[in-house]
DNA sequence: GGAGTCGGACGTTCAATTAT
DNA sequence: TAATTGAACGTCCGACTCCG
């Protein structure tokens, strides 16, 4: 589809066959808990420098879960592949949250003729169909469609954005890309903040509740890869409200700064400057705390 | 302001159908 | 057998209401 989506394809464990029992191994089990852009949420856009503008506005590509869990079906609400959510996790019902089942497709059902591929529908009187095709053709020579066959506004091209090997293990790195591949367009920023699954001693079969930030063996993390046409320039700022889910109060610009320290606008590039890696917060805090912490205390409680 | 509800737009999956 | 189609099914946005 087209879709370089970093994660494995868990739905297919989930319908086929049930998932691999948990190993012994000492590696605490990390889920990732991947925080998509919304598809309807212009502020979660990199703004177009005015040579890169669009020339009408794009629209994202809304990502879903394979599986939503059944707090998040039943509330309508954001799920993502993590178990628990971290919706779930918010609202303190991680114990709840199960992957939903889904209804087995119903087999057998009769379809109508399909279209032919050659732009020919099989039911539809062949002389209107024809003159539809030679339209097309007329339409638009083939070289110029070959120059245009991209419908995606003139962005600049970038390579395909992937982590450093080693870094999440997860993740397989991206696909190199293949001849006649569509050039990749940096879409949307992702943000991998990687929640820990509760520790399978800590989570409390008795119910003990699980906090993470009692979980100084986990990191949450924020990797944000700021596409290279931008990191040079003044674009690399995330809007300073922009949150890349609606229900989660996401982190501040001043993130990206070493953390403890407060943001502190870097001094302007120049041309050629050294763009520094995606800065890690202090991976003994849990950030979506600090994140809100952090932003009352530079802010303000007010600030709201 | 946050949580709950819900209509409906949009994305994903996969059996049926068609092409090779 | 591979490729394509398209409808069933699932997710979740965003508007709305309710409640503390």
């Amino acid at each position: 589809m087209g879709d370089s989506n970093p994660e494995p394809d868990s739905h297919q464990h989930q319908q086929s066959s049930p998932p691999p029992p948990p190993s012994d191994s000492v590696q605490p089990q990390m889920t990732m808990h991947p925080i998509t852009y919304s598809a309807s949420m212009p502020m979660h856009m990199y703004p177009f420098p005015p040579g890169l503008s669009p020339a009408q506005p794009t629209r994202t590509k809304r990502r879903q879960v394979k599986n939503a869990c059944t707090n998040c079906q039943k509330a309508c609400k954001k799920c993502d592949d993590a178990r628990p959510c971290l919706r779930c996790v918010r609202y303190g019902i991680a114990e709840e949250c199960i992957d939903s089942q889904r209804k087995e497709r119903q087999k057998g059902i009769k379809r109508g003729p399909y279209k032919k591929r050659d732009g020919k529908t099989a039911n539809v009187d062949q002389q209107q169909v024809d003159v539809v095709v030679q339209h097309q053709s007329m339409a638009i020579p083939p070289a110029v469609a070959a120059s245009v066959a991209s419908p995606t506004p003139p962005m600049s091209y970038v390579a395909p954005v992937s982590y450093p090997p080693g870094i999440y293990p997860q993740y397989p790195a991206h696909p190199a890309a293949k001849p006649g591949d569509p050039p990749m367009y940096y879409h949307q920023p992702i943000f991998y903040a990687p929640i820990p699954a509760p520790h399978p001693q800590a989570t409390g079969q008795d119910g003990e509740h699980v906090s993470y930030a009692h979980h100084p063996q986990f990191y949450p993390t924020f990797i944000y890869p700021p596409p290279p046409a931008y990191a040079a320039g003044p674009y690399m700022m995330t809007h300073p409200h922009a949150r890349p889910d609606a229900q989660l109060q996401m982190a501040p610009p001043h993130h990206y700064a070493p953390y403890p320290q407060p943001y502190v606008k870097p001094p302007s590039r120049g041309p050629g400057a050294e763009v520094g890696p995606p800065q890690m917060m202090d991976p003994r805090r849990d950030g979506r705390v600090e994140h809100a912490r952090m932003a009352e205390a530079i802010t303000g409680p007010q600030a709201k």
